[in-house]
RNA sequence: GCCCGGGUAGCUCAGUUGGUAGAGCAUGCGACUGAAAAUCGCAGUGUCGGUGGUUCGAUCCCGCCCCCGGGCA
């Protein structure tokens, strides 16, 4: 097991989809001499740009950013990939004498960078595939996690079938089940002088941030960018064909439904996920310093008053 | 004016051969160890359009009234 990467100074900020947190790890960036690392499971794929509202290329040329489109659809991030990546970028940038800004929406991105996984090895692609497909044809999959795994299976619903693919992959593919994996400690992957941010704004002021910014992106082009993700075929299964919005805009394409119900379902997705990922913040991750101002300019004074404090403004 | 259909949860609607009601969506709460924008769990709420009648008992049957569709005149 290899020692966590020590930085000298990090900026780690989380928030729900469309609190603004994109917008305030730049100005971080500008005033600190930042450099911007996606912490955001989806933000990774080329192919989704507009859906994921990514930032643009005249905001990326205000600051260096990183892990931003770096993966082809057809492949997945994972949290433990997106982890060395992300470790890759931070030592690049520590060793150019600049500050990280680690941001986005994925908790469990963050979980593996500041507590670690348990440090299960890699599984086959083969197993993997064999695994999933064995996983969705069956009418009892939580029989088959009781074969190889009978406690892990005690804890996890039958009708889970993505945690059951998990648990029966890692028997099948490593040595010992998850459940024991689960027993050895995690570590952390990223120590040193770390400011925790999670932005926490009102649930009302969010909803019509996300319906409004919904609406935005259609008018940018999120449909077009349906229809081309549409086009590529790619296997409905990949993680990248499920991002919020994209289903019911390819239906929408494909003329099943019309645009304004498109929308609405973009829409309520994208609140039902801001709900999903306070619950995670709230409960999760108890130890971050939250913040619910909503002003942009008054949000910022917080921050970087907070960060002082910790001593995260001077080299 | 007449005929037909409808009025049940925030929305769309199901239902009760008469014993005061339920799904989906929405909303709220939660779980979360390499697919996490994923995956999964829990919860609530109703003067069942109004009013009179029949009945031990009406959201359900009957009368009248109101409202919304559609048709005929």
């Amino acid at each position: 097991m290899s020692e966590p990467f020590h930085v000298k100074r990090a900026i780690l900020i989380a928030g729900p989809t469309a609190s603004g947190k994109s917008a305030l790890a730049l100005a971080l960036a500008e005033r600190l001499g930042g450099e911007i690392v996606n912490a955001d499971s989806m933000q990774v794929y080329a192919e989704l740009r507009v859906l994921t509202a990514r930032p643009s290329q005249a905001e990326e040329a205000r600051a260096p950013h990183h892990l931003y489109g770096v993966l082809q659809g057809r492949e997945h991030c994972s949290a433990g990939k997106w982890s060395r990546m992300a470790l890759e970028a931070l030592r690049d940038i520590e060793a150019r004498g600049r500050v990280p800004i680690i941001v986005g929406g994925t908790g469990l991105y963050f979980r593996a960078l500041t507590e670690g996984l348990s440090p299960i090895p890699p599984i086959p692609e083969e197993v993997r595939a064999a695994v999933r497909a064995e996983v969705a044809a069956t009418d009892d999959p939580h029989r088959l996690l009781a074969e190889v795994d009978p406690e892990l299976a005690a804890v996890i619903r039958p009708s889970d079938r993505q945690r059951i693919a998990r648990g029966v992959e890692v028997a099948r593919g490593t040595a010992k089940p998850l459940s024991q994996w689960h027993k050895e400690p995690p570590a952390p992957l990223l120590t040193g002088k770390l400011a925790r941010i999670v932005l926490a704004p009102d649930r009302d002021w969010l909803r019509g941030r996300c319906d409004r910014r919904f609406e935005a992106m259609v008018s940018e082009g999120a449909v077009e960018e349906a229809q081309g993700l549409a086009r590529l075929g790619l296997d409905p299964a990949l993680p990248l064909m499920k991002a919020l919005g994209l289903r019911p805009l390819i239906e929408h394409v494909s003329e099943k439904i019309n645009l304004s119900e498109a929308i609405l379902r973009g829409q309520s997705e994208t609140r039902a996920y801001a709900k999903r990922q306070e619950t995670w913040f709230r409960t999760q991750m108890i130890a971050w310093e939250r913040f619910s101002e909503q002003d942009s300019e008054s949000l910022m004074a917080e921050i970087f008053s907070f960060i002082d404090e910790l001593g995260l403004t001077k080299v």
